[in-house]
DNA sequence: CTAAAATAAAAGTAAAACTATTATATTTGA
DNA sequence: TCAAATATAATAGTTTTACTTTTATTTTAG
């Protein structure tokens, strides 16, 4: 994929943060160095007071952008829902076979980040180890429901719709689109997952675009393409 | 499905426990309330204080049949899995097709679970909601690795494997049998929770087997059967 | 009937996930 | 430019979680 517009800027949902880590040295300090932690030592064990030694502030200060670490991981995974997006309406633009536009979004959506290109202070390969690993403890949890509410997933379920409408485009009378895509979504990074942690449940080989071939045969005969 | 055998016992990994509940009341009692404690208030929630409260016993004796939390969500899901494999093996008995064999499976697989059938102790049905919302938990830890060397994963493994097999009677030159499977099994439990949750990010009807229907329509376009 | 094993009762600890208070910088807008 | 507002730092405190430890009492098995 090309280089991406330098400029851009993406914007998360005012309702997730206190104050907005990217108006301040000390917030994009937060966001960039959450990454690099929560990829380090895991979600789990990441705490604002180990975030704040690592930039040398007291959590007191962290607590003013962010009412807690779920809502960072939140944070960090809309940022992530939204960058993907972006890339995927990029990479589709100006294809006129929608097939052809199912294809590269399936390869949007399922093959590993591997550059760091557009965004400053975001370190995207990491961060998409993040959401290979961390993204699911966003909405597995007993919040969910009064968060749906909020529209804290919205940026999740736009990018579902988006590749649903390109699936009924080519099969309008199919009747699973969205089940078909999130399956897509969740698949990917769930076999990214096995593949480095439980091998035996998965058919991939190193270095190969296993995963992506692998949901473009089910995309494809499923719809009946 | 018929009332399957009543003295049938369910062995779990050794190494999940650190004495065995099955063998006692008071393990029993801590296994029945940790299924319904934990569909109560979910698993973050769920506490050995809370549960000691509720079975009227201090913490410290349940860490001594249980090192963790987490060592008894394993013990749990481990056990749902081994009853799955249990009434999957019963369900595809004695049919000779495995294109049948294969639809059976992903019944089991996919199908909602609506009747407490077998086991004296232990509700199946709030367990296999537990499994929904909980079971992804057990294997998104840092300790993944460790657990996996110590095979306190091989029943999910196996019966990933099991269907995998039938996959490939079908069709031997699939190259994706283990993907396919996991992704039904771990689709199944998603789009479960999402139709609750996420509803934006299934298809799915209220009552109908959409799930089952879905994923048999996957595997059989995908494996070209 | 006794000794070993299991359970109960009680207390303690370190860390996590916050909240609160006060002090010191820094910014900005009159 | 200077005072007021705002941001950050420094420090301390609270409640809960996830355990561990110790001692007493009860149960069970030979």
């Amino acid at each position: 994929m090309e280089k991406l517009l330098q400029h851009i800027k993406i914007n998360v949902n005012e309702k997730l943060y206190l104050k907005d880590p990217d108006s301040s040295e000390l917030g994009r300090s937060i966001i960039a160095n959450s990454i690099t932690l929560i990829d380090e030592i895991g979600f789990e064990a990441f705490t604002f007071k180990k975030l704040g030694q690592r930039i040398d502030s007291p959590e007191s200060s962290i607590y003013r952008y962010f009412e807690s670490k779920h809502k960072i991981l939140l944070y960090l995974t809309t940022w992530y829902w939204s960058w993907l997006e972006y890339k995927l309406v990029f990479s589709i633009a100006n294809i006129n076979s929608n097939e052809e536009k199912l294809e590269k979004a399936i390869e949007v959506l399922t093959e590993p980040v591997k550059e760091d290109s557009d965004f400053l202070y975001i370190d995207e390969i990491t961060l998409s180890r993040i959401a290979v690993q961390e993204s699911i403890k966003t909405y597995y949890t007993k919040e969910v429901d009064a968060e749906q509410r909020e529209g804290l997933f919205v940026v999740y379920e736009s990018l579902v719709q988006r590749v649903s409408d390109i699936v009924l485009a080519i099969n309008p009378k199919f009747e699973y689109p969205h089940m078909l895509i999130s399956t897509v979504i969740e698949g990917a990074r769930h076999q990214q997952y096995f593949s480095e942690h439980l091998p035996s449940l998965t058919d991939k080989k190193k270095n190969v675009k296993d995963v992506s071939q692998f949901f473009k045969r089910i995309v494809f005969s499923t719809i009946g393409a």
